[in-house]
DNA sequence: AATGTTTGGTTTATAAAATAAACCAGTTTA
DNA sequence: TAAACTGGTTTATTTTATAAACCAAACATT
């Protein structure tokens, strides 16, 4: 079997596991990601950023108790990109 | 489940595929792992250089045919390596 | 016997990505 | 009201990946 072309975007460790998490639950916070991830701030929001600008996720920004909230969607687009990216993983690994 | 590190050597499409190969065929040439993965010969010998460092390969130069021949193996810890790089991958995947 | 071409690479330069550090607006606490 | 904290963004630095240029030796051509 040849090997697949692995997603840029999806091929970070960070992003990819953006993703999953996003997956998952279908919505999450800012935090929650950050939590989970144990990424920087500066890093997740970088990283949510171009995950934003492929069309993976969708972002809201609001106001909850004062603060500034950022909440995180994966989209349609996404959910494919995911999938597409974990079947050309395949390629890679010992079956 | 936590997300797992992912081994900075192995997260990389390029030397994911010649550990991918080498893994299955036990040992190759420099020209076959260059076909199999199509990758640039500039390329390929920076990323062989890297695993060969982080001690995953182990390279042999000879000639064969009045030609430079450069051999390729993986080595125990390469095999290590890969398959812990396999399992932390799991965490980022759906079950 | 020079001239060009191909093999089998390496080295160096450039572009892109990841990460960290610095910063900022607003809020809460002391 | 000053300090510290929340919830981030922006910018700078480091690391990676990739491509381009190069090289030595072999072979083929005239």
């Amino acid at each position: 079997m040849d090997f697949k072309e692995l997603d840029p975007i999806l091929h970070s460790q960070l992003r990819l596991a953006i993703m999953s998490l996003l997956i998952s639950v279908k919505e999450a916070e800012f935090t929650f990601l950050k939590e989970k991830t144990s990424a920087t701030a500066g890093n997740l929001s970088v990283q949510l950023n171009k995950l934003k600008e492929a069309g993976y996720v969708e972002i809201v920004k609001q106001f909850k108790n004062n603060y500034p909230q950022t909440i995180c969607k994966v989209t349609p687009v996404g959910v494919d990109a995911f999938s597409a990216y974990v079947k050309a993983l395949q390629s890679y690994l010992p079956k």
